[in-house]
DNA sequence: AAATCAAGTGCAATCGTTTGCAGCAATCGT
DNA sequence: ACGATTGCTGCAAACGATTGCACTTGATTT
């Protein structure tokens, strides 16, 4: 094997690996290994040693050895079906930064249109991460046993499913529905509606729910519904014109996000040449940066994304190392926004909208 | 090794691999190998075989030995600094659903705010990705280098380097601000405005010398242009600030990005009270989707997305199997797209805009 | 002085593939 | 009828790491 006399640091002998290194100190492969690994027994001047010569030649050892030695990947997938509802960017984003932090790799699968995300799922989990997060809103149960097979774990993300037992996180999304309905009701409000998003999906449900039972509760049982059938600025649209016709004219109107909340808005203005708040109040749920706009300034229910991504990376650290984490599912509250698409509060001056009927 | 006696089709013994499936249909492993190999020889018959009871198993080749045998991971790595751009999140998507087609994997890498492309590309370059690429404004030229000593090639979507001799994708940026300013003279304006993003970009340059160089062609020399130090919706209200503060008041503002064009409208119409377009014709570049909404209406030169994600993967696809690449780089044409936030032409009705002093 | 112990290191098996080369039938040409 | 060709398949050496075990050394204990 040796036919180099080792030992001389040669300048650029071949492909730089462990052996290369090995030979160049004089020391072996395995020492090369626990150089790199922080829990290994290695003398402290050893390590310092190898570390110096591995970035001076810029070495670092090879994940995929890694990752077939050790059976881990240190790779999560991530499932997006709806990129273009600004929520998921945002959330896109803070999950990519948290999950570099804490070392993991990330790998990024879209959901075309025509399909689901139970059609990409086998691409996903064909190169073996550990876990797959997935913010669709719609996925089958039947996928959690695919995953499974491959030794994948899957976490919901945004979505909940009471069915089976996958690892979910969410924000408190009956809550929410319930403060917008407060809000509305506080501010003098009576004619009460929501639009829907994707039908099937757990949050328009959640959402719906918690609106509903609050205003039956205050005494408002008479709450319309309207189906937007997705989370985007065409549905709110379409449906606000819908809802508008209906007589009498709803007030207020909670819709199951924000992208949806600010194409009811439109619609609201330009085709029936309302106000808003004056003639119609307008809410949504997720607090997306483009609803602190002036233009729409929305009143809102803001996820906490910030807590949602931690509980998302500490789930994903815990169940990694293996302890059997205790909190399973994580359903997080957030807090009313209330900015100029809605009423501001009555008993103070009523800015001139009549509380009965505007139209 | 043969403890057991192979033949019999164990229904679960032990991990599924090549291995496994080898004994189980008393083949060799490189047969194995081989079925799954377009371009291998084996008889048709031995492979169907394989395949069939590998689906049934649901077995797929370890794609970690694969690249540590290949040395090749069929990984592209995505840096993206500014996900909060609509632009991005758009050209994220197509990109993802085109190489996933073209059968790669893509893996994410987000920029935090403070940090900068080149502080994130050698964790991105880590796991060894074939490509990078890189949608960013900013990138120093010495990353060429670092990505190049560990093999991987660098690719720039939406920004060329003049300086560097690597791979770029963009749209015809100085073809884009030509045409705006041919609209807006064409439109009657004549007091005409650029807000610029961030500074150093490729793009803000060329889409700034293409307008301008227009506008002097014709007879405006006098082009102001205001920094808006980013592409933001923020940078764009605060910038039109400083503009519309101007004497004489510009009557057409070019922003460099569709993002900045609606904080410019909202300024325009918020702070100052102006109409868009009757008082100032605002116009974008990039054709998001949102520019296309009522409220917007934006005018605005598109970025041929569609165009630019398929010459990223053809750029990918020959230079992975290793024919040299004859075209390098790829600028291509885009079409303006005339909507409400510019005047109509003249010639017809003027719409009441007064062509000459309209505050 | 002998026995025990701890710290640090090396050996060698292992993860699951790919692929050049050799082997071996069956077919072909003459 | 015999050598050459063709079509498949198996052998075995990589790829680049991790890790249990055994081993060496020097220090500590009795």
């Amino acid at each position: 094997m040796d036919k180099k006399t080792a030992g001389k640091p040669e300048p650029h002998g071949k492909r730089i690996n462990a052996k290369r290194l090995a030979e160049d100190l004089d020391v072996s492969i395995s020492t090369i290994s626990r150089a790199f690994n922080k829990e290994a027994v290695i003398a402290p001047e050893t390590r310092s040693k190898i570390l110096n010569y591995a970035d001076q030649l810029g070495y670092r050892p090879n994940p995929f050895a890694q990752s077939l030695i050790t059976q881990k990947s240190r790779i999560v997938g991530i499932i997006v079906s709806h990129l273009e509802n600004p929520f998921y960017p945002e959330a896109l984003r803070g999950l990519s930064e948290a999950l570099r932090e804490a070392g993991w790799h990330l790998m990024l699968f879209t959901v075309p249109s025509g399909e689901t995300p139970d059609d990409i799922l086998p691409l996903a989990i064909s190169y073996q991460p550990e876990f797959v997060i997935v913010m669709a809103v719609t996925i089958s149960s039947q996928s959690q046993e695919v995953a499974e097979r491959a030794g994948t774990k899957l976490i919901y993300f945004n979505r909940r499913d009471p069915d089976s037992s996958t690892f979910y996180v969410v924000c408190d999304n009956a809550h929410g529905g319930g403060m917008i309905a407060d809000h509305f009701i506080d501010t003098g409000c009576r004619r009460l509606a929501y639009i829907a998003g994707f039908q099937n999906a757990s949050t328009t449900l959640d959402r719906w729910r918690g609106f509903r039972d609050r205003c039956i509760a205050r005494g408002f049982p008479d709450v319309w519904r309207e189906e937007g059938y997705s989370f985007s600025y065409e549905a709110g649209y379409r449906a606000a014109i819908r809802l508008m016709n209906r007589s009498p004219r709803p007030d207020a109107v909670f819709c199951a996000s924000d992208i949806i909340a600010l194409g009811c808005i439109e619609a609201v203005r330009i085709e029936f040449g309302l106000r808003v708040p004056e003639d119609v109040s307008v809410a949504g749920l997720d607090n997306i940066e483009m609803a602190a706009w002036p233009s729409h300034s929305l009143t809102t229910y803001s996820q906490p994304l910030a807590k949602m991504i931690g509980a998302t990376v500490k789930l994903i650290e815990e169940i990694s190392i293996g302890a059997e984490s205790e909190t399973v599912a994580w359903q997080i509250k957030g807090d009313i926004i209330v900015r100029k698409s809605t009423r501001p509060p009555t008993g103070g001056k009523r800015s001139g909208a009549l509380p009965d009927m505007p139209a």
